[in-house]
RNA sequence: UCAACGAUGUUAUUAGA
């Protein structure tokens, strides 16, 4: 069963969700890691329901089983479903406590993330890293602060995480200083350091930092290669890109989007239809490409040909018809996406408002099923 | 022994500055 298992697994974690199912079915018995490895992979690929459906199968549900249904329907959004089976599992363990704690996190509900932190028994650094990040991230940097410095041994992914607060504050010499006085680095906090020299605009410390380290991953190559497209700088971020080792779809994403941005449609065109497999970023970027330039026609075929959407393609196309003008165009668009999130009635909004059809904007506005 | 939790890169909107 663990071979089964590990090839399970395997294929889970390379996207090929159906050799997993397959491999699943040809099973002759499945223990509860099988089981559970296939809610998770279900879940990741964002079937949430046949990953329910698998979960209600399960012969027994242990912890295990009942920690990854509550993550799966979390990553899925249904934040509130994860919570009522926290509720309900018969036992918590840390996993499906610091579940919840990150859930909440990224949900950037804070509060009810501090409250299921302080019910906790037995908090570990799991449980304090995402609160600490998340303190970090809503402008609360001495009370992320205070809170690592009650840890008596931080690891190294919480001093990552506190290198990553100061930064994302904006205070470059205390993510130095961090980054100095920690006691061991990996990969990570080196690119979190980098990060940080770009996301200020240092890139000369970028560089140097870039040569220093004393190994670079795709990570380390990607970052570099947007910030130097982010400063104009094309032709370095280019020459960086054919540099590498490796690529992945994230580092092909970043320099298509480096020459949308510069408005070379022609080479993000040309480089993206070099690409072996495309993502929703890829074709999100694409749909931006044409439609920044004001090919609407073209901009809406991309979107077209996505097997599925999301709500940043909507979005990139439904402002950019606003943008130019064309606000009926806007409103059928967004009368056609499928889930009409805040984000989406916001957008409509914002355009019906800069093109003064105040009325329009005003029926919508109440006609919102919330507000924020 | 194999499964579920924390730190890093790419796309839109808005806000901040």
């Amino acid at each position: 069963a663990v071979s089964w298992n590990a090839m399970i697994r395997g294929y889970a974690v390379n996207g090929h969700l159906d050799e997993a199912k397959q491999c699943f079915a040809k099973m002759p018995n499945p223990n509860s890691v099988t089981w559970t490895t296939i809610v998770a992979a279900l879940a990741e690929n964002g079937n949430i329901d046949d990953a329910k459906a698998m979960f209600d199968k399960m012969p027994e549900r242990n912890v295990v089983a009942w920690t990854s249904i509550v993550a799966a329907y979390a990553q899925n959004g249904h934040l509130d479903e994860a919570r009522e089976l926290f509720e309900k599992m018969p036992h918590r363990n840390s996993y499906s406590w610091n579940t919840m704690i990150s859930v909440y996190v990224q949900n950037k509900d804070l509060h009810e993330a501090k409250r299921i932190f302080d019910a906790m028994p037995g908090k570990n650094l799991v449980s304090w890293t995402p609160l600490i990040s998340a303190y970090a991230q809503s402008g609360h940097l001495d009370e992320a602060k205070r809170l690592f410095d009650e840890m008596p041994q931080p690891d190294v992914v919480l001093w990552t995480a506190m290198i990553k607060a100061y930064a994302e504050n904006g205070n470059i010499t205390e993510a130095r200083r961090t980054f100095d006085l920690m006691p061991q680095r990996n990969i990570v906090t080196w690119n979190v350091m980098l990060a940080a020299y770009c996301q200020v605009g240092l890139l000369r410390d970028a560089t140097r930092q870039f040569e220093e380290m004393p190994e670079r991953d795709l990570v380390s190559y990607t970052t570099v290669i947007s910030a130097e497209a982010q400063y104009g700088r094309l032709e370095r971020a280019r020459a960086l890109f054919d540099e590498m080792p490796l690529r992945d779809i994230v580092a092909w994403n970043t320099i298509i989007a480096a020459y949308s941005q510069a408005g070379n449609l022609s080479e993000a065109r040309n480089l993206f239809e070099k690409m072996s497999t495309h993502d929703v970023v890829s074709c999100n970027i694409m749909i931006d490409a044409y439609a920044r330039l004001g090919y609407l026609e073209e901009a809406k075929r991309e979107l077209e040909k996505m097997p599925r959407q999301d709500v940043i393609s909507w979005t990139t196309l439904i402002t950019a018809y606003a943008f130019f003008g064309y606000v009926e165009e806007a409103k059928a668009l967004f009368d056609s996406t499928p889930e009409k999130n805040l984000l989406a009635w916001n957008t409509l909004l914002e355009a019906n408002c800069q093109h003064g059809e105040l009325d329009d904007a005003r029926t919508l506005f109440e006609n919102m099923p919330e507000w924020d």
